[in-house]
RNA sequence: GCGAACGUAGCUCAGUUGGUUAGAGCGUCGGAUUGUGGAUCCGAAGGUCGGUGGUUCGAGCCCACCCGUUCGUACCA
């Protein structure tokens, strides 16, 4: 009988790809959602919020076929038979939210929303299928000057959330680049027009894995393809000789100026106008350069260069780099990303340089899809969990452990009245008013004396309140100090010493007892 | 998605060429101590050996498929 329920029993299962959140994880991540949104605040945005779920085609995806639906997203099919599904950014809900509520909406509407996001595809370390973001909006300034500071203000955004997090200077780096400069030359070289709009693709995200492959790795994606060590082949743009040389050309100049910023970094230099713009090309100089939308974008980025560096932040805080692609497909402009540049050991003990904790950039297309003509927007997207734990690894977060409450022990079950009295005249006591929370308990367990201080000891109390019939009959109660008893502990290797000697115990008058918790808490928080 | 490796108690792992009842350390719980968290000693619980099917007199070990984890690669809005 046993057995047989024993066997059919459920096994407990976590679905894979989804983690559950303890205690210190969610106290992190809030003191870090309140940071980011201080700064959110302080640039004048607002918060606003839209459901996990929208319809399909609002969130940018094709119709699910029937045979593979959920084919990158969670999508099921609603009673009215349209496709629903989870979102999997914060972006392209916003765009349908601003595009439903246009008229109503002050323009430029600055928001800002923290969210969990969905994504149905292979979790990793560190990659789940449920993680939170934490995005940053400007919907609806004017192309031109405008939209130049709308971007450049997103930027400068993003690096005071970094340094508000308690990331030094010199630890991260925002990078900007432009998709218009590629787009550029690309059409330079005859990738323009929609039949080339694959090879494009293939294009960008062979650059995309510059700092993975290197440069001779890329130069074998733009090609015919590249073999990695495990044997398997990824098919490359297929471009033409003249047209890798090209790209190459513009590729190793352009990581040529990057190199230098670094060093000139490196040395301490936060400014340095010739170094910030050698990566910006001369007009005029009969080269694919010239091509209409490669100036447009350097204009672009020499507007968000010269911006930012007005405002204060140097190339140790918003840098151009080329390398940065990202977002294949709705991004239409600047485009941005956050990087933390230490090193942490991964799990064979090398060091690896942490990388790309956020991104964005201007997407003047998204909300345009509902409204039919082009809405300008620009914003910037956290990971705030890949955050977590690069703070995690800068021992900026969770470094504390959490003090727990003071437990009040129950010696004898007749009189549960009075030791949840002096619970409640420990809570109501040591819990003023817009204070700090002290949490306190009456033990709620059926073991006995030793258990219960276990149990004390196990919730990381600061102590304990013991009090039996002598100490009722005396009017006394006994308080005993876990962290000093701990501390104290050690000398002892008789149990009998131990016991008798109670260390950290001492008992105070009933009437007196809120007060001398106090004083012991206050003397514990003084001497940590 | 493709390729490879791995999967034994809550955790870290041992388990001989296929051979009887699958072990250890740590942790957990109980006792020594009916009113006191540590240390020490004693004891106990805890296993569908990832799952299913197969080969065999006999499978933790061999084979097939599935699930899961990890690594590489692809994808990443």
């Amino acid at each position: 009988m046993a057995e047989k329920t024993k066997r059919n029993r459920l096994t407990p299962r976590l679905p894979r790809g989804f983690v559950d959140r303890e205690a210190g994880d969610i106290r992190a991540s809030e003191e870090m959602l309140a940071a980011i949104r201080r700064v959110y605040e302080r640039y004048g945005f607002e918060p606003v919020e839209t459901p996990f779920f929208e319809y399909t085609e609002a969130l940018g995806k094709f119709l699910p076929d029937q045979d593979r639906p959920n084919e990158g997203v969670f999508s099921l099919q609603d009673d009215d038979e349209a496709w629903l599904s989870l979102r999997y950014d914060l972006t392209a809900p916003l765009a349908r939210y601003v595009a439903e509520n246009y008229e109503r909406l002050p323009k430029p509407y600055r928001s800002y929303r923290a969210g969990w996001v969905f994504r149905n595809e292979k979790p990793g370390p560190g990659r789940f299928r449920q993680f939170m973001q934490f995005d940053a909006d400007t919907v609806g300034t004017p192309p031109g000057p405008a939209g130049v500071a709308a971007d450049a203000e997103i930027c400068m955004m993003a690096a005071d959330v970094m340094e508000a997090l308690g990331i030094a200077r010199g630890d991260y780096v925002i990078k900007v680049n432009n998709r218009k400069v590629l787009d550029g030359i690309m059409e330079a070289i005859g990738l323009g027009g929609e039949e080339n709009a694959g090879r494009r693709l293939t294009v960008l995200r062979a650059i995309d894995k510059l700092d993975r492959l290197g440069i001779e790795g890329v130069r074998e994606l733009l090609g015919e393809g590249r073999k990695d060590e495990s044997g398997d082949f990824t098919k490359g743009a297929g471009l033409g000789t003249d047209q890798v040389a090209t790209l190459m050309e513009f590729l190793e100049r352009a990581f040529k100026a990057a190199a230098d910023v670094n060093a000139t970094v490196a040395s301490g230099v936060a400014f340095n106008n010739e170094i910030d713009q050698a990566y910006f090309l001369q007009p005029g100089t009969g080269s694919f350069y010239d091509s209409d939308l490669c100036v447009e974008g350097h204009n672009e980025l020499e507007g968000i260069r010269g911006l930012v560096r007005a405002a204060g932040y140097g190339m140790d805080r918003i840098q151009i780099d080329p390398s940065v692609v990202r977002g294949l497909e709705y991004y239409t402009g600047p485009v941005f990303e956050a990087q933390l540049t230490f090193e942490v050991p991964n799990e064979k003990g090398e060091p690896v340089v942490f990388g790309s904790v956020g991104g964005g950039g201007r997407y003047d297309g998204l909300v345009g899809r509902f409204r039919g003509e082009d809405t300008p927007a620009t914003g910037f997207s956290l990971g705030v969990s890949r955050l977590a734990s690069a703070l995690k690894n800068l021992g900026k977060l969770g470094a504390g452990e959490e003090t727990g409450p003071v437990v009040v022990t129950v010696m004898d079950k007749s009189r549960l009245a009075d030791y949840q009295k002096i619970t409640a005249d420990l809570r109501a006591g040591l819990n003023a008013e817009g204070g700090p929370v002290v949490p306190v308990e009456m033990y709620l367990g059926g073991s006995g004396m030793k258990a219960q201080l276990k149990y004390a000891d196990r919730r990381n109390a600061p102590c304990a309140v013991i009090a039996g019939s002598d100490e009722f009959d005396a009017g006394k109660v006994q308080v005993k100090d876990l962290l000093e008893g701990k501390r104290r502990a050690a000398a002892f290797d008789s149990h009998e010493d131990y016991k008798d000697e109670r260390p950290g115990q001492f008992e105070v008058a009933r009437g007196d007892l809120v007060e001398e918790v106090r004083a012991l808490l206050a003397r514990q928080r003084g001497a940590s």
